[in-house]
Order: structure tokens, then sequence, then C-alpha cells
DNA sequence: CATTTTGCA
């Protein structure tokens, strides 16, 4: 339907503050704002609007202010802008309260809410594109929202695939009339978007980017961490003022690139100014990142040299993170992925390198306030053979979780949704249709059953849902959510440079003799005692932020628990037969995730035959027959990691369906 | 003996 556009308060009408409207008049004269009306217009006449627009153009923040500016935030509905990270939506969020006169509401869960400053509406909420698929398994018609901005599509993670099949279904069933949905993604990738939703508009901005200058190797380089190093040492002492970000694909390299960056500026000494150095990964909290949006640091004295920061980052901070100030790029050209093989039933770390638009998007981030310059540590042939775009999520990921959030949609399978790209191979949806079932989530011809219903309230993998809600029959329900939460964060136990053997005991001191699971639960449950103590987890090398984000999410499991009304049965961990009970908790739910030791000594999974050997980190003592797992890891070699014993006949106890008496 | 990206609540 087209709806009149009488239904549309023009911008005047709107009840906005003075200093909002003072800011409008000021960003009308930007760039991106002489399309202002262009995209007012478009929206008025189309339900889908493609934004196509350069990166740096804006549009995160202008474009959500446009539509509010526009009267769309009418009758009590509000505006939902989907962003790929919690990072940015967060940081996001606190721009536009700050640029709008509107004060920020509080913050539920990743997302935050606004309030405009004339009444208590509620009219834009920046939230991440898997919170908006969630909402939608409660909310079937997204009622609560009367536009859906969807930002960064191109990135194409599963959540993103999976809510633009739902919305474009939505819209085609006309279930809602009224919805209006902005899609925005990069230029090159936009005419798709327009084709898919059959009768959408494309709009483009304009950009407001500086000039930026990309400088490659000649040679390959060895270690890229040197060379990294090397570019920054040249940026500081002989390149114009102005911030630096270094992408590096993990941890490991962001220890090592920050400890030699240290001595490295003491070695430059006074040739340079006051230089802040900033680690920026997913195993920092949210505080500790938005450091990173902090000014660098002031001259000491006055008419010294000009302060500089350094970043040094993992993807986090590739996409739509306009942080000011940042001149200077530093690009490693590779980025760590999860690769999933659906015939091997085996997840594996890869190293790869990016894709074209990736580095593209790295290099944007250096010309945000000045012209920039990005240093790419690779030549322009090895440039040349990259892909193109990034290869969407959906063809690597394990799909067990998303098949079932497809079912709780209300659709028989990823088949039925019209997806933007050909589906993924049958036989990673056969895969994880078979897991389901296994799981007791689906029913022998694949309807959702109650199990798999209450499966689905959990943001958490399938097995860790049906462990979860299997707790109770055990009495470790609390124990079980302790697990569960510290199994969802990063790894917890630091390991400095300096101090690997003190780091080393003190992780053994935790160790429980045949349990890495339970030795995590010791973990969690000496930082509770010590209350979360800081200077306690310095002493025993635990990462705070890790073990606050794994309390967090233990809450908000709780919280679920409580919803679905699970009671959580739990009995006390000293009790003598505790451990075995978690045991089999954790059994009710990885039954499927078994190993066993084989005549030559070997380890054998169950499921798929391979042949793998303990992760060396594990706390096993000795190498009992059977084993649980928590994950499988292709390096050097196949290596189970978290692991469990557990003796044979709970198998056969437990997942009757699965282990059969004759088995064993 | 080998250490892993990001996303959810």
């Amino acid at each position: 339907m087209e709806e009149a556009a009488s239904e549309v308060n023009p911008a005047t009408e709107a009840p906005f503050s003075r200093r909002y409207r003072k800011l409008l008049e000021r960003r009308k004269k930007l760039p991106v704002w002489a399309h202002r009306s262009k995209f007012i217009d478009a929206l008025s006449k189309h339900q889908v609007v493609v934004v196509a627009a350069p990166p740096g153009s804006g549009k995160s923040t202008q474009i959500p202010q446009i539509v509010i500016e526009a009267g769309y935030a009418s009758e009590g509905k509000q505006i939902a802008c989907t962003q790929p990270r919690q990072l940015v939506a967060t940081v996001l969020s606190r721009r536009v309260a700050q640029e709008m006169d509107v004060k920020l509401g509080e913050e539920v869960g990743y997302s935050v809410l606004f309030e405009n400053c004339s009444g208590p509406k509620t009219i834009l909420k920046y939230l991440t594109d898997g919170v908006l698929l969630r909402e939608s398994m409660s909310d079937q018609n997204l009622e609560r929202y009367s536009v859906i901005i969807l930002d960064e599509v191109h990135l194409r993670t599963l959540a993103t695939d999976i809510l633009l099949a739902y919305l474009k279904n939505l819209l085609e069933k006309k279930a809602r009339f009224d919805l209006k949905l902005v899609v925005m993604s990069n230029q090159v990738e936009a005419k798709k978007y327009k084709d898919y939703f059959k009768g959408a508009r494309i709009v483009q901005p304009l950009p407001s980017l500086h000039p930026i200058e990309i400088v490659y190797l000649k040679e390959p380089v060895k270690d890229l961490v040197e060379a990294a190093l090397d570019k920054v040492a040249q940026s500081l002492v002989s390149e114009s003022a102005g911030d630096i970000i270094i992408f590096v694909t993990g941890m490991e390299e962001i220890v090592r690139c920050c400890s030699r960056l240290g001595k490295l500026i003491v070695e430059l000494g006074d040739k340079i100014g006051c230089v802040n150095v900033i680690p920026l990964h997913s195993g920092m909290c949210l505080d500790m990142q938005k450091k990173a949006f902090k000014a660098a640091p002031a001259p000491t004295r006055k008419g010294g040299l000009v302060g500089r920061k350094v970043l040094v980052s993992t993807e986090i901070a590739e996409s739509s993170l306009s942080i000011d100030g940042i001149v200077y790029t530093i690009d490693c050209g590779y980025i760590k992925q999860k690769v999933y093989n659906a015939d091997l039933h085996v997840e594996s770390m890869l190293t790869l390198r990016i894709s074209k638009a990736s580095a593209q998007r790295r290099s944007g981030c250096a010309r945000r306030s000045a012209p920039g310059k990005c240093f790419r540590l690779y030549s322009q042939e090895i440039f040349n053979k990259f892909q193109p775009q990034d290869s969407p999520e959906i063809l690597r990921a394990n799909l067990a979780g998303t098949i079932l959030q497809i079912k709780k949609l209300g659709f028989d399978d990823l088949f039925h949704l019209d997806l933007l790209d050909p589906p993924p191979p049958p036989e990673a949806v056969i895969r994880a249709v078979e897991t389901l079932k296994c799981l007791g989530a689906l029913d022998d011809v694949g309807r959702l059953t109650h199990s798999g219903d209450l499966m689905t309230e959990f943001p958490l993998d399938p097995q860790m849902s049906k462990m979860i809600i299997e707790s109770p029959k055990f009495c470790c329900s609390d124990q079980i959510l302790s697990i569960a939460a510290m199994l969802s964060v990063p790894n917890c136990f630091l390991a400095p440079m300096e101090g690997l053997e003190a780091a080393g005991e003190s992780k053994s001191s935790f160790n429980h003799i045949n349990s890495d699971h339970l030795s995590l639960l010791n973990v969690y449950h000496a930082y509770k005692q010590n209350n979360g103590d800081s200077t306690w987890c310095e002493k025993n090398f635990i990462n705070q932020a890790v073990l606050k984000s794994a309390d967090n999410v233990k809450e908000q499991l709780v919280l679920i628990m409580h919803k679905i009304n699970l009671t959580m049965s739990s009995s006390d961990f000293s009790s003598s037969n505790s451990c075995d009970n978690i045991r089999k908790g954790l059994l009710a739910g990885y039954f499927m995730q078994v190993a066993q030791l084989d005549h030559s000594g070997d380890y054998l999974t169950v499921k798929g035959h391979h042949v793998v050997d303990l992760h060396p980190t594990s706390c096993l003592a000795s190498r009992p027959e059977f084993v649980i797992y928590n994950d499988f890891v292709l390096a050097s070699r196949n290596y189970i990691r978290i692991i469990t014993e557990v003796p044979g006949h709970w198998l056969v106890e437990i997942a009757p369906h699965i282990y059969r008496l004759a088995t064993f």
C-alpha cells in the first residue's frame, strides 16, 4: 500500500528542541544532507529504501535523524537501527544522544533507548541485528517499530541474512503496510539489495571523505608485527600528526604488538610526543573499549610535540567505527575466521586473507578527520588476488542454532526463506537438522518440540541450551549456568610474556581432577568469593573483564530460566555427588561430542571417527576411556579442547537414543 | 605440548 504522505508530519511541526533544530540547520550544509529531501521523498513513496553509501558519509547517525525529523516516530512506535556490532551500537547511541537534544534512556541489554525531550515516547533504538532477530521471535510482525534501519548490511552476518529474508517475507505477505525499511549498504552491493526487495528505491548520499594515500609493500615480510612496528615508527617520527590504527588478527598479536610498541616508544624518547597505546579486542569490557574514543593525549608542555593515540585492534574496529583523529591505518591483510565443514562436522579457526571490501574499510578508518594514509603490509599483486567481497557467514557457519530460530519463526526450513544468495549447501542444513533431532529439539518429521521451543529462548548453541534445560533433572542448574557463561566468553586466563610460569601455576591451582569444565567453574566460584576483586584477579592471572562479562551472562541466563518457568534446582556444590551431577548435566547437552580412547592409544570422536588429541591446555591428569569435549580445534593437529571425563555407562543412561548397551 | 574473530542474554 502506498500510504498517504499526509500521515508524515512536516519537519517543522516536529516538537524538537531549539538546540536540535540548530543542529539540523548546520547539518543541512553537509554534503550528505543535500539529498535529505530526496531521501524523505523516497521514504514516503516506497516501503523499502536502499541507501548506497560511501564509507564515512555519516549515514549511521544522519539517516536515523532524518527519519525522525520526517515524523516517522509517531504513534508510539519506535525506530530500530541495527548495527553488526555491539560496540558500534553503543557508541553511536551516545553520539546521537549527544548531538540531538535527547535523553539517553535505560540501557537494555545491548540496545539503548532514546527519549524525545518533549515527552516520554521512545523514538530511536540502536541494537544489533542478532537482537532484532530475537525480538521477532516474540513479536512476529515487529509491531513495535514503524521504521527498521539495517546498517552495514553488506557485512552479511548470519543474523543479517536471516533478518533480510524474514523482513522481505513480512512485507510480501503484506503483514505490515505501515512498516518502512531502510537498508544501508556500500555502493558496490546496493543494486543487489534493490533487486532483492522489489520496488525498492536507491538513494545515494554524497561522501564527505578526505583523500587517502595507499602504500603497498614491495616484498613480502616474514613478521607482520615487526613490519607494522616499522610503519608506526615511521609515522610517529617523520609523518605529520594524527592517530594510528593497526589491524592484526588476534589477541596474541595484539599483546605482542603492544609490548613491542612500549619499547619502541621508549627508544624513540623525546623524538616523539606522548603516545597512548590502546589494545582493542572483544576480551575487553565495554568501558575499556570506549577508551579508544578518548582524544589523544595533549602535548606535555606548551608548544611541545603533539600526543598520539595508537590503537592495536582486531576486526572489531573495522566497520563503521569512525574514531575521530585517525590518520594512519596499518593493515596486515589477514583475518581470523571460524569456518565450519559440514562434511567433517568440524569447526576450525583459520587465518585468511581479507577481501578487497574489507581492505577498503580498513583504509577508510584513516580518512575521517583529515587526508589519511594507509600502509598495507602486502603487495599490490597480492591485493589484486583478494576476493572482492566478504564471504557471507551463512555459508561457513554451523547452522543448528539458526535452523532452530527459523523453526521458531514459523518456517519449515531454510529453503522456505527467500535468501539473498543461493542457500548454503544441503549437507550443512541436513547436518544441522540431524543435530537438532538428536537433541530432541525437533521431532522425526522436523517439527519444533516443546523442548526445542524452550531452547530457542536461550541465545546459545543448541547443545548448550539443551544442557541448561536438562540441568534441573540433575540438580545442578546453578553450576551448569555458571559453566555455560564461562564457555560463552573468551578465554579468561592471562598469559603475559613476563610471568608466564606464575600464570601457569595459578591456572593449575584451579584444576579439577577430571574436568576442564569444572576447573572453569572453580575459577568462577573463586572470582565470586573474592567479590570480583581486581587485585585478586591480577594476582591469579585472571582477566577481570572476561569474568565480569561471564557473570553478566549468567545473570541473564538465570532471568531466562525464570521467564520460561524452569525451576533452578541445584544442590550445594560441596555435596558429595555434586561433581558427578554436574558432569551428567554436561553430558545431557554434549552427548554428541564424545571421544573414545582407541586400542592404539589415540582418541576417536564418536561422531565422524576423527583421530584427535587432548588439547595441551587440558587439566586432565589421565587418559580416560570416554571424554566429552566443548570444541574441536583444527590446528597443527586435531585437538579437542575443554574436556570432561565421563564413565561409559552414563552415555547409555543419559543418551539411550544414541548409545546402546551393545556398543559398550 | 599450544593459546581463538565476532555476534546473543
